[in-house]
DNA sequence: CTTAGGG
DNA sequence: CCCTAAG
């Protein structure tokens, strides 16, 4: 039986976007860590922060833009107008730079010149540069992003593609469903782009804005590729480690998973919040509750990354695309800001990118007690992570890998428009950005509460603190203004006080908090911190060891606790889960007597009726449960088949181990066929057992 | 509360 | 061991 339920679920590696609904009993888990690993890349977020203050002004210009867009009809105008902006960048970060601006710029210039005369060759030469640009520059989701921008410049002109068909067409997601693959590519370059980039780390102010400015432009600019990069973003993040990271809600939420909803149309939606920021990706979350109960419960679970691949391939809706235009204009504003955030730090940020990442599972707790009507907090602190680097001089250098942004809870109707969607995710983000942004040290877990003191004095200085160096974006005063839907009244919530926060981050909301620091695959350099944000909140061990795994350790994750709660929208009842930080029971491991009391009972009474087993051979061990009971025999199998030399702990008698694997053997063959019976037939005890194959 | 499984 | 999903 339990070798066909593996093959049940054999799928495994590859990701299935459907099943998050299915029932958790499947348990595909396997294959959702895979997604889960793939955070999506909501990086953007605090570009788009930026964005957004300045936003409103342009939006109604830029909607102009959508607007065309969306009719299908090329305007000229439109294109024009983004040839030139791309070439002004161009012209900006031509050298070295090459930012994604650059790659943006030069994509448009190519696409330009591909519908004067195109020439393959030049589109080629474009493509790579791209990817160039935005390996070195920014993060992978940066980069894929990038290259869906040219994608879309593609296939906005189609003529161009025609003539220069065969690099267009690898490139934009449009042409084939393959976009995965494609980004892949694309990730992987960059991510090795990123390494060099570390090493040189020495980016000036200057350069980091431009970084970055790019970036978001690009991602605001071209909605559609966008929906893809989230996607794709993810799955690359696999590799990452942790990902937990978040990616996945994004799409949840936008209903894809559920799938049938599509009503919601969601996805593009989402995507579209994703390009914005990278709190979208908590956004998502958010929205999902939107989604009907069900939904909700779901939602959490997915990842980003498989919806968006479902959604990736798929084309992106003319909406999108006008609302990625728009919020490109507001982009470049944002950077601005975050640099200057990054100077604050009085450290020399190099480029401050926005990661997305979230954490996955508190959510999903605090939703399960409140239930689905409740509105969830979200709101979560940047986290910076960098990378860090000696120093020759006396100058500190490391670079900020990504800030996350808080997370954003919003609840919309579902009549609600898309448009008035993106209104409220944009006031959203325009009310956290408008009470400024604070940045917060973290070394080695602690905040760094005087500001007064030196980089030499708090021990920034030293290489192995800067493993542990994190920022924290914290919002100012911020009063978050709610994020109204028309309809419903239940939003958010502004923020919540502080203490109130303190308070629920005891609850299992608390840990939604948290973020998981995955992203960042290219590790420069490894190094673990843990601290990071165990100091902060002091509940969600858990998260801690998921992201162990991840290379990207090295982010560090701080969530100051405050600002968590500051965002926090709504609050649920929680159920008065609070605080327990629940200790993991004392370890205690089964004696050889525990372990032939166990194998008795279970030769007798067989595997599966824990319960039994344990009123049989442990009724006294109140230590031990049933659960206890069948993990152990769980174990026991296992420690059973492998090689000697490779088990651990007090060894176990052979003999014994040769009765687990006999009634093991014996009652997996009976389950599979009786069903029901055999109980009254145990197995064969004496060694007879013999697997009774 | 039990089971069954994945983490 | 923990955590969950499902019965």
């Amino acid at each position: 039986m339990v070798l066909k339920k593996r093959l049940e679920y054999g799928f495994g590696g590859y990701r299935l976007p459907v099943i998050p609904r299915g029932p958790r009993s499947v348990r595909r888990r396997g294959s959702q860590k895979v997604e889960d690993s793939r955070i999506c890349a909501f990086e953007l977020l605090a570009a788009v922060a930026g964005k957004l203050l300045q936003e409103s002004e342009r939006s109604d210009s830029s909607n102009a833009v959508e607007g065309k867009v969306s009719s299908g009809i090329h305007s000229d105008e439109i294109k024009q107008k983004q040839l030139e902006e791309g070439e002004a960048l161009r012209s900006e970060c031509l050298d070295q730079g090459s930012c994604v601006e650059s790659a943006i710029a030069s994509g448009l210039a190519a696409q330009k010149r591909n519908l004067k005369s195109t020439s393959r060759e030049f589109s080629h030469s474009i493509y790579d540069n791209v990817f160039e640009c935005n390996s070195i520059t920014f993060r992978s989701d940066f980069s894929k992003k990038v290259g869906h921008d040219l994608k879309l410049g593609v296939p906005d002109n189609k003529k161009a593609v025609d003539k220069s068909p065969s690099k267009v067409e690898a490139v934009s997601p449009n042409y084939g469903e393959s976009c995965d693959d494609y980004i892949d590519g694309g990730t992987e370059r960059r991510l090795e782009a990123e390494g060099n980039h570390n090493r040189n780390v020495d980016l000036t102010v200057d350069n980091t804005y431009s970084l970055k400015y790019p970036t978001e432009i690009r991602v605001d600019t071209f909605p559609l590729i966008n929906s893809d990069s989230s996607v794709q973003l993810p799955s690359h993040r696999d590799s990452v480690p942790n990902a937990s990271f978040p990616r996945h809600r994004n799409n949840v939420k936008v209903g894809s998973r559920d799938d049938g909803e599509n009503s919601f149309g969601c996805n593009r939606p989402s995507s579209k919040i994703k390009a914005f920021s990278p709190q979208p990706c908590l956004g998502h979350r958010r929205r999902r509750k939107l989604l009907t109960s069900k939904y909700w419960k779901v939602a959490p679970k997915l990842k980003d990354c498989e919806f968006s691949n479902s959604d990736g391939c798929m084309k992106p809706i003319s909406h999108c695309r006008k609302t990625f235009y728009t919020s490109e204009r507001i982009q470049r504003e944002g950077p601005f800001k975050k640099r200057k955030l990054c100077y604050h730090s009085s450290t020399t940020a190099h480029d401050l990118e926005e990661s997305s990442e979230s954490i996955s599972n508190s959510p999903e707790k605090g939703v399960k007690g409140d239930k689905p009507g409740s509105a969830r907090v979200v709101s979560s602190s940047v986290v910076g992570r960098q990378a860090s680097f000696q120093s020759r001089d006396s100058h500190v250098k490391f670079s900020i890998r990504s800030f996350k942004v808080p997370e954003l809870y919003i609840e919309v109707p579902e009549t609600a428009t898309v448009c008035s969607l993106k209104r409220t995710v944009m006031e959203a983000m325009t009310a956290i950005l408008e009470g400024g942004l604070h940045i917060g040290v973290i070394v080695q877990g602690k905040k760094v509460k005087d500001d007064n003191k030196t980089l030499l004095q708090t021990g920034i200085s030293h290489s192995d603190v800067l493993d542990t160096l994190g920022f924290t974006l914290e919002p100012g005063s911020a009063i978050v203004s709610p994020l109204l839907s028309p309809k419903d009244p239940p939003i958010l919530p502004p923020c919540e006080t502080h203490q109130q926060l303190n308070r629920s981050a005891a609850s299992p909301i608390l840990d939604s908090v948290v973020f998981n620091a995955t992203f960042e695959t290219s590790p420069v350099t490894n190094m673990n911190h843990d601290v990071e944000r165990k100091h902060e909140l002091v509940p969600s061990p858990t998260e801690v060891q998921t992201e162990g795994t991840s290379v990207d350790s090295r982010a560090l994750v701080a969530l100051p606790e405050v600002h968590v709660e500051a965002l926090a929208v709504v609050p649920m009842n929680q159920k008065t889960k609070q605080p327990e930080l629940v200790q993991r029971r004392t370890r205690r491991p089964f004696s050889v007597s525990e372990v032939e009391a166990l194998v008795e009972a279970v030769e007798k009474l067989g595997a599966g009726r824990w319960r039994d087993v344990k009123l049989r051979a442990f009724e006294d061990a109140d230590h031990r449960t049933y659960v206890d009971l069948k993990d152990k025999w769980k174990t026991l199998v296992h420690t059973a088949s492998i090689a000697p030399q490779q088990r651990r702990g007090e060894p176990v008698p052979q003999e014994l181990l040769d009765r687990v694997l006999s009634a093991h053997a014996y009652w997996s063959h009976h389950q599979s066929k009786l069903h029901g019976k055999h109980q009254a037939v145990p197995l064969p005890i004496s060694e007879a057992q013999v697997e009774t194959a």
